[in-house]
RNA sequence: GUCACCUUCGUCUAGCGGUUAGGACACCGGGUUUUCAUCCCGGCAACAGGGGUUCGACUCCCCUAGGUGAUGCCA
């Protein structure tokens, strides 16, 4: 039988970080066993629908990389693949079980009903559906359509008896079909079908061979089971994935970090780093290896070898993804990359100039190693486009001396750099170095003053390299002005903070 | 409450009856280095608990505990 899988979204929200690895997984698996990609847009929630949310997840998956063989936007053999465009189909097949007295209507009100459920939660129990209208006379129905009621069809779910069902991961499950929920509605009032409903006639429709899901759908499996069954339909197979969790054991949700995949994107994460780190979340290939493309995992992916346990998605451990992507690719990719970030944060003009240019270009080999997301680099290349006009007394002085050190420091460091721009980095250090000897000072209190007074900060990209960026006016300029500064509160005696002490 | 699923280092995981329980992130220490970062070396750290089965259990079975999920006219 031909591989056929699919990946559902519901267009109420960004796409979740938890989605598009269910969509990876989906199309790893379609992928790696020549089979086929199937999106399919479940929007039948009409008051969660959102326009936005559906754009995003085209923008998403484009981004990502992912190509469906069917599609609203490719079309297919199966269409349409919107299930709003879909509903009559729903009804006719809600109208078979009607009519088969698998299903029923019910004229219950949301309200009464929400209401119920509410207060049964409030003493910390829920029971469900109390199957009201299961056992009752069409005429004694007749008085509720008469009022005027729109019904919703419910599934009549066996009291007696048990189902199950293969899972690729949970092996077979079975469930006491008095355990699954109660007579779930089918059909909504307004017309549209429930999940339970569009996925089994989709799926089925559809020909899906494997569904892969979230275990979130272990409980309900069963029901949809009873209603392949209730249709005279054979079930596909499921493959219930794990999911994915914050660090404190919940399900991921904004208080952890990001969670959209807009979010992540934003934040200047690679499309790479992503699905690689999504594809290790639940999934290992052997144990060692942790770098896998794309095209690798098309073909190395193997359901045999996810877990069953959920797992926590860890931040860190992307960053670190992130930046080894990050690192392999070319300067020129860098360049473009990052350019969106320092337009955002004000820092270069949109269109750049050319004089930005040029120092851009000079700037990505010294920032390339050291961004772990692309968004770090406003604060790595701050001083190259925007002034440093105020400094941190306590971080101008050099380990073990004193505020009234830092003017030498810095005029001393000031004149080895006469003519620096024409000279290259190792000429300066060596400069630096010798004079630093001759002087009885480490190298690095001659450094420190410099770096902070010219980049504001203790942490910089290599100086030499940093101040020809900025260029020698600039540079002496900010020397001068920090000069000024020091010079100001030479008379109090600050002291660098020595983190370093133990005590 | 009920039902279901899950349980190896802090985290992601390897392991599929016999291993000094392996790797990665993070963390700590060291080296390279003008800071940061990269890179290299080293270290810390786990089989939830209790019963079985077995010559032998992280591996198989049962129970307990804990976690999570479902219990919607949301998906």
């Amino acid at each position: 039988m031909a591989i056929r899988v699919r990946y559902p979204p519901s267009p109420t929200g960004l796409q979740h970080i938890g989605g598009l690895r269910t969509a990876l997984f989906n199309y790893l698996f379609a992928r790696s066993r020549g089979g086929s990609f199937i999106l399919r847009i479940e929007d039948t929630d009409r008051e969660r629908f959102d326009p936005r949310a559906l754009n995003d997840i085209y923008e998403t998956f484009e981004w990502i990389g992912f190509k469906w063989d069917e599609g609203p936007d490719v079309g297919g053999d199966f269409g349409p693949y919107v299930q709003s465009e879909r509903s009559e189909l729903y009804r006719e097949h809600a109208r078979v079980l009607l009519d088969s007295g698998l299903a029923y209507e019910a004229f219950d009100s949301a309200e009464s009903l929400r209401a119920e459920r509410e207060a049964a939660e409030d003493g910390g129990i829920r029971k469900g559906y109390d199957r009201k209208f299961r056992d009752m006379s069409e005429t004694e129905k007749e008085r509720y359509r008469e009022q005027g009621i729109a019904p919703v069809i419910r599934f009549k779910v066996p009291l007696e008896g048990a189902t199950e069902f293969e899972d690729l991961l949970l092996g077979r499950v079975k469930r006491k079909n008095r355990d699954v929920i109660p007579d779930p509605v089918l059909l909504k009032s307004d017309g549209m079908p429930t999940y339970h409903l569009a996925n089994v006639v989709d799926d089925h429709l559809m020909e899906i061979s494997h569904i892969l899901r979230g275990q979130e759908w272990v409980p309900t499996a069963s029901l949809h089971v009873l209603l392949y069954r209730a249709f005279g339909w054979d079930p596909p197979l499921f493959c219930h994935l794990p999911m994915v969790m914050g660090n404190d054991g919940q399900k991921l949700s904004k208080r952890h970090g990001a969670t959209s995949v807009r979010e992540f994107r934003k934040q200047g994460y690679l499309p790479e780093a992503l699905v690689n780190y999504l594809a290790r979340l639940g999934w290992s290939y052997d144990d060692k290896r942790e770098f896998f493309t794309l095209q690798e995992l098309c073909e190395l992916f193997d359901p045999a070898k996810l877990t069953k346990s959920p797992a926590v998605f860890d931040y860190r451990k992307l960053d670190w993804f992130n930046g080894a992507y990050i690192r392999e690719r070319s300067s020129s990719e860098v360049r473009e990359l990052i350019r969106p970030f320092l337009v955002e944060a004000g820092l270069i003009s949109d269109p750049s100039t050319a004089e930005e240019d040029r120092i851009l270009d000079d700037a990505v080999p010294l920032v390339h190693e050291r961004l772990k997301r692309l968004s770090d680099v406003s604060h790595l290349l701050r001083f190259v486009f925007a002034p440093v006009d105020s400094w941190d007394a306590g971080m101008l002085v050099p380990k073990k001396m004193s505020a009234a050190d830092v003017p030498a420091l810095l005029k001393r460091a000031r004149e080895l750099l006469e003519g620096f721009e024409q000279r290259p980095d190792e000429e300066i250090e060596n400069r630096f170095r010798e004079a630093a000897e001759a002087d009885g000072v480490k190298l690095g209190s001659l450094l420190m003053p410099l770096r902070v007074a010219v980049t504001g900060s203790t942490a910089s990209p290599p100086l030499f390299a940093s101040l020809k960026l900025l260029g020698a006016e600039e540079t002496f300029q900010r020397i001068d002005r920090c000069l000024e500064f020091v010079e100001q509160l030479s008379a109090v005696d600050i002291r660098r903070e020595d983190t370093e002490t133990k005590e």
